[in-house]
DNA sequence: GCCGTTTTCGGCCCGACTGTTTTCAGTCG
């Protein structure tokens, strides 16, 4: 992924829409088709046509030689005449327009050539000077409508973390459970997916008495406003200002209910596709042969009738996932329970903001773990409260005395010693190596001139990664979802290096996610091991261990691809 | 515009809902 290839696809997506409106078929398909394989591209699209001209990018799947065209002219202008000509035509803020429920491309162009409205304010401004309601295909609920979509999107928060939405689903996701009659309740959507950010959040239930459910639904505490509610179905918006829906469905359609509204649309398209080469229909009704349905009651029965095997959530992006689920030779993804312990933990051992060893011990063997690793920042950082070698010193003579004193009373958790040390400019360390040698791992990371050239970051990093007392590189990328784009890097010069020093990627699981899901496909495509860590700086954060293993299986990794499902030997055999 | 173990030409996912143009286009998921 690069900054051009979302650049491009942006713009495909509009010619798309452009299209859209025209009425001409099947274009708009190709062209979001192109969009969509651009923007979950890991390689640099500008990189391919500089290296391989027109032929490579016309061999890439869904880009042919009208898209490579446009491509080209973008690498070589920085823009493309065919889009601008469009934009000249419809000059409107399309993607905020369509943001308003219930407004779509051809109600946006029929505002623009009779309203002139170009944006949100001047659909607000029409809508409340009772302007839109007259106008032919339009009325009045439509233009009551506008307005209630103008409401909600001012009241949303827009796309949220998955760390900060997920706790609250399931807490909602457990009073539907509760209730009775309720026989099956399950969160669908992308939270399902483990995506990093969350629109809204979607509910689906199984039950004798739906309008219980939906009276329930809108009655739920914090609830601010109700969007809508049927008898099967209710749309309510948080105080919080989360967004979530709920759909009750007949049991014997859930398993096609809960695989449809899981998604992704992709995804979908693509098994309703092998649902009619098999001259079979699938909706979110069920599966059906002609107008008898198959049994629709679980997602394993939906995916049998397909002929695949059934897909994991976290999977479900139509990324090459069907194929395979079609020859039965899915990967059998890592889960939370393989997870054996987290090196990546800081300590109140000089900073007493923070949890103290003993304390992080614990919760490390309430989590069932073998063993914790303390890695607390050192000598140059100077953001948050870091070890000098002294004491970084000192540190492990205490660890070693605990461990010792752990094992005189029997408890079974192994404290190790590492610390998240900061790769300078040059690509050096900046704690020396003899001190580095005494701890059980390093963990090295970048934190400071985030801004540098790609050449020179790849190559400091990869400096890092020849030292032979660096184990793990942290937050390989950079990124924070949301905050922070990544830094600029060579990927495929980061995993060549990592695979021939024997590096550990992390895959971080605070906020940063970072290895992203792509990054970490191509991770395990090369072969380079990975580490899921959670970077806490207090003991409830090591419970977001969750995350960082969802996004591990948005990278379809698996157990083995993981040093920390490993013993405490056998991890400590697989470091430098 | 793109693609091909049914095709280099002919076909592209499907059904529900909503409001309005009262028979269906536009939008959504």
């Amino acid at each position: 992924m690069s900054a051009k290839n979302q650049e491009i696809a942006k713009i495909f997506n509009e010619i798309a829409r452009f299209l859209r409106i025209e009425n001409v078929p099947f274009k708009p398909y190709a062209y979001e088709k192109g969009a969509a394989y651009l923007e979950a591209m890991p390689e640099d699209v500008k990189e391919i046509y500089l290296k391989g001209g027109r032929k490579a990018l016309e061999e890439l799947p869904g880009i042919g030689k009208a898209m490579s065209e446009h491509i080209e002219e973008f690498v070589k202008t920085g823009k493309i005449k065919f889009y601008q000509e469009m934009k000249k035509k419809l000059p409107v803020d399309m993607d905020a327009l369509l943001r308003v429920e219930g407004m779509g491309p051809k109600k946006a162009k029929v505002l623009y050539e009779k309203l002139e409205v170009k944006n949100l304010k001047d659909l607000e401004r029409a809508a409340k000077a009772g302007k839109i309601a007259p106008l032919f295909g339009f009325g009045e609920t439509t233009e009551k409508n506008i307005l209630q979509g103008l409401e909600f999107l001012k009241m949303s928060k827009g796309r949220v973390l998955l760390h900060e939405i997920l706790p609250v689903a399931r807490e909602v996701l457990e009073k539907l459970r509760a209730l009775k009659d309720v026989r099956r309740a399950e969160i669908g959507g992308s939270l399902r997916r483990r995506k990093e950010t969350i629109g809204d959040v979607d509910f689906l239930v199984v039950s004798k008495n739906a309008k219980k459910v939906t009276d329930f639904f809108v009655k739920l505490p914090g609830v601010q406003k109700v969007w809508g509610q049927g008898s099967t179905k209710a749309s309510v918006h948080l105080k919080d200002g989360y967004d979530m829906d709920l759909r009750v469905v007949p049991e014997k359609s859930y398993g096609s209910a809960l695989q449809y509204f899981t998604g992704s649309q992709d995804h979908n398209i693509a098994t309703r596709k092998i649902a009619i080469e098999k001259g079979l229909k699938l909706s979110e009704w069920g599966i059906f042969r002609g107008a008898k349905q198959l049994p629709s009651r679980t997602e394993e029965e939906v995916y049998d009738a397909l002929g695949m095997a059934w897909v994991p959530p976290e999977m479900r992006e139509n990324t090459g996932e069907i194929e395979l689920a079609l020859d039965g030779k899915l990967p059998k993804l890592v889960e939370l329970k393989d997870i054996k312990g987290d090196l990546h933990v800081h300590s109140g051992f000089t900073d007493d903001t923070k949890d103290s060893i003993e304390v992080l011990a614990k919760k490390a063997m309430e989590m069932g773990y073998e063993y914790i690793g303390i890695s607390d920042h050192t000598n140059d950082l100077n953001v948050e409260k870091s070890l000098n070698e002294k004491e970084l010193l000192k540190e492990n003579e205490y660890i070693k005395k605990l461990n010792a004193k752990f094992l005189a009373r029997g408890k079974k958790i192994r404290v190790l010693h590492g610390c998240e040390a900061n790769i300078r400019r040059d690509g050096s360390i900046d704690v020396r190596d003899e001190v580095l040698e005494k701890l059980d791992y390093v963990i090295a990371g970048v934190h400071s001139l985030l801004k540098m050239e790609k050449k020179e970051m790849t190559a400091r990093i990869i400096k890092a990664m020849k030292n032979p007392n660096v184990d793990i590189i942290a937050h390989p990328t950079g990124r924070i979802v949301g905050q922070r784009d990544e830094y600029q890097h060579d990927f495929d010069a980061m995993l060549k290096a990592a695979k021939e020093t024997g590096t550990i990627l992390e895959i971080n699981s605070s906020s940063r996610l970072d290895l992203r899901d792509l990054y970490i496909r191509r991770a395990k495509n090369s072969e380079v091991k990975m580490i899921i860590n959670t970077d806490a700086h207090a003991k409830e954060q090591m419970l977001q261990m969750e995350y960082g293993v969802a996004q591990a299986r948005r990278g379809w990794v698996e157990k083995g691809d993981i040093i920390n499902t490993l013993s405490v030997e056998e991890l400590l055999k697989s470091l430098k």
